[in-house]
DNA sequence: CATGTTCCCTAACAATTGTTAGACAAATAT
DNA sequence: ATATTTGTCTAACAATTGTTAGGGAACATG
């Protein structure tokens, strides 16, 4: 086990899995360390500290998010097909790492206040993301004049949800996933007078 | 300060507020008792352990918020007043008792295993509630036949994110929340092709 | 006045925490 | 073969954790 490649890798990744398990505050170095067949010690030699995993972890995803979703604006849709590759996005992150998304979407909270700021701001620009393509949809009179920030904070608050229930064995796929979710998200669950003109690529 | 009544509520309001800030684990006994200008020791002499609080404080939410949709259930009315109590019973708990609902919301993995499989089916109860709304506003083919499943998720989820940016003295009320992330739940953010029906009481 | 109850105190405990120092073995480079 | 780096170990540290024991002041009740 010892002498693999890539060894800080692994520490982060399993205390990843201990944070989202337990916690940060109530995984310790010895938990992580036993996870690994290690004394807690030996973590040492590749991490400055316990706080300096959960400040990794936690950068590294919102740089992933950040770019996911500037990725999208950069490329022109209309907005509704923008909201919607935002969303698929966002579904294949967090379906593709859930241990590292759930310390980032939890445990950031437990960061350093220096750290806890800067990490804010990334935060902050990420939802502007989504933001953005609201309000562009707003003007562009394809979606209904809701107030943004409602719209936003529903939509992510929907898409974070997926990682408190989602099974890698699962029937859906992250796409069906995302689909599901922005077809409730732009049509609404009341039933329409007219027939649904749907979404056409 | 001393000899106040409800010294046990007292310690159970303060200890919710540390959790939420903290989070259970992060929270200690002399942080409570600090908060209330006593020493850790004396909160022995109202609480059995730290466990008991968070218990305390998780299955009084739970009933509370069950008891809530057991109203909405019983009394009839059509699928769309049913959800749209549910949400502003739901949305009034939560900004009502901001900290106590945290608690309930996030805290709850920290309960004792015996404990937590309880919390798990009372919650569970609760999501049934909505579950049922959302089927029945199928059958009455007032909504629009989608998985329930992922309806409820998306409401719960996204009601229950208030509790991350509500404050008292914001410029809405619960019940004006309510109403905007009824709309946009009922609603959608796709724009419709017909003049929307709206509510109709 | 005496008695009991309520509430809080000081002091201490055993356990667990993150972390450091220093040694030893294996692999790698010279 | 020798030297160096890399990864781990044992042992220990100071601090903090939840909790208990025992005592004393304030108060109400008899």
């Amino acid at each position: 086990m010892p002498n693999t490649p890539n060894r800080k890798a692994q520490i982060l990744q399993t205390a990843a899995t201990l944070f989202r398990e337990r916690g940060y505050q109530a995984a310790s170095m010895r938990d992580i360390a036993t996870a690994m067949h290690i004394e807690a010690a030996s973590l040492y030699h590749h991490i400055k500290s316990k706080e300096e995993i959960l400040e990794i972890i936690c950068f590294d995803m919102a740089e992933q998010f950040i770019a996911a979703i500037a990725e999208v604006n950069d490329i022109y849709f209309n907005a509704e097909e923008k909201l919607r590759m935002a969303i698929l996005n966002h579904v294949k992150l967090i379906t593709q790492n859930q241990e590292r998304s759930a310390v980032f979407l939890h445990e950031w909270r437990s960061l350093p206040a220096a750290a806890l700021n800067e990490f804010l701001v990334l935060r902050n620009q990420y939802e502007s993301g989504f933001n953005q393509i609201v309000k562009e949809g707003i003007e562009e009179d394809i979606f209904d004049s809701i107030e943004p920030k409602f719209a936003v904070l529903s939509i992510l608050s929907s898409v974070n949800w997926i990682n408190e229930w989602y099974k890698p064995d699962g029937k859906m796929s992250p796409g069906e996933i995302a689909k599901n979710i922005s077809d409730f998200i732009l049509g609404g669950l009341r039933k329409k007078l007219v027939t649904d003109p749907g979404y056409q690529p």
